[in-house]
DNA sequence: GCATAGATACCGACCGGTTGGTATGTTTGC
DNA sequence: GCAAACATACCAACCGGTCGGTATCTATGC
């Protein structure tokens, strides 16, 4: 029989062996953040990478094991942003905070979806249909946010702050205002009340540490 | 063959002529909140509120139709919640605003799916699917703000309070971290990241309002 | 240096079940 | 009798997942 495929007119863009698996990742985090990860689907996922359903399944036992690995995958990418950023470089631990809110409200900038977190949009509708995917988004937002605690914990202790919770449960605090602030700006379509609330966020450090903050806060609205 | 579905022995629980429309918007308030709005499909959404999928199609013209649909609901359902609630007491309006964190503190208990957000939830996945959605949650998430910001504007009036902020950007924020509260907490699988929040939300009233709120603090801590 | 063997990466047709949605009844209240 | 409120049967498209097969790499023995 004659044959009903014949090689498309332009088959050059051919992956390359071995990146099928780092492409998937990269396209689910595209579309994962722009549709929600049940709104994105396995045969959608793989036209937009530009590989088949067989690769996929290759590399991922399944939709729910993607959705994990897209998870540590997030967590691994942004670590790196946010290790080579430019916000540890102030010797007081206390500068290093706010440098940190600073530069988490810089990065809350263009299109919504490519600001917003992806484990954050993640967990809420896997939470009832995955413990796997829970357990990744928890690992990432929970990593995230130990990478700051030392920091304020050494902010405490140099300015004798004496308060009823943990440098723990602030850093997460920071985590949580960030995840408010991407839902209030996916529903209005604006960024505007992320960057409010990291306002707020900085605000409220500058009432824990006292004055010594609020020269930064100043500084900054200036 | 044998009849593989002899009448249940007890379909006396026939849904009234007119209940369709609300058992429908009930149960999806339900199950949306348990797995998300794409993962709940019409089928189930019918099956569970024991209606069958014409009734569906006749209320609603799609299943985006009843994601906007529900969120109105939501918002319907706990605007009564919160107008009947005994935070509205007090004489001073910040103590009004303490009592209103006290009691979204208080309805942060039991199951996880049975505090959290309905429209919190439903932004995340419809946001770049359904504007219809999007719209009717941040009407929702608005609306519910706009119910705080008198007594926050009264209470900033009252105690003096110059600050770089209107009273809608702390409403707004309030609403801004219960939401992040609801993610972190479903992402442990633990309330407590939720009250965090709201104790720290709490004390960063306090520092705004001063020393006139410090009371309340010290009141709800002993 | 080169044939061989086996592992890995990838392909794409195919499958059964489920999806949102429709077309066409039937029942009920007024 | 007539419109609204349901019920039933059905559909095409799509879903996650499987499977037999092929292309390409690497390790090994000679």
């Amino acid at each position: 029989m004659t044959n009903p495929n014949p090689p498309s007119p332009v088959p050059s863009a051919r992956i390359p062996r071995g990146e099928a698996r780092t492409r998937l990742l990269d396209t689910a985090l595209k579309l994962i953040r722009e549709q929600g990860f049940a709104a994105t689907s396995v045969d959608a996922l793989c036209k937009e990478a530009g590989v088949t359903k067989g690769a996929f399944f290759h590399h991922f036992d399944s939709k729910e094991a993607l959705g994990a690995a897209a998870a540590n995958y997030w967590s691994e990418t942004t670590s790196a942003l946010f290790a080579g950023a430019p916000y540890h470089a102030p010797s007081d631990p206390l500068e290093r905070v706010f440098a940190y809110l600073d530069f988490r409200a810089a990065l809350i900038d263009g299109e919504i979806a490519e600001f917003t977190c992806l484990v954050g949009t993640m967990v809420q509708e896997t939470y009832g249909s995955s413990d796997a995917i829970r357990e990744a988004c928890n690992r990432s937002i929970t990593g995230h946010a130990a990478t700051l605690e030392a920091d304020i914990q050494a902010a405490m202790d140099a300015h004798g702050v004496r308060a009823p919770f943990t440098a723990q449960s602030l850093a997460l605090l920071t985590q949580t205002v960030l995840q408010g602030g991407f839902i209030t700006a996916k529903a209005a379509g604006d960024k505007a009340p992320a960057l409010d609330a990291v306002a707020h966020l900085k605000r409220y450090f500058a009432f824990i540490f006292d004055g010594s903050a609020t020269a930064n806060d100043e500084r900054n609205a200036a």
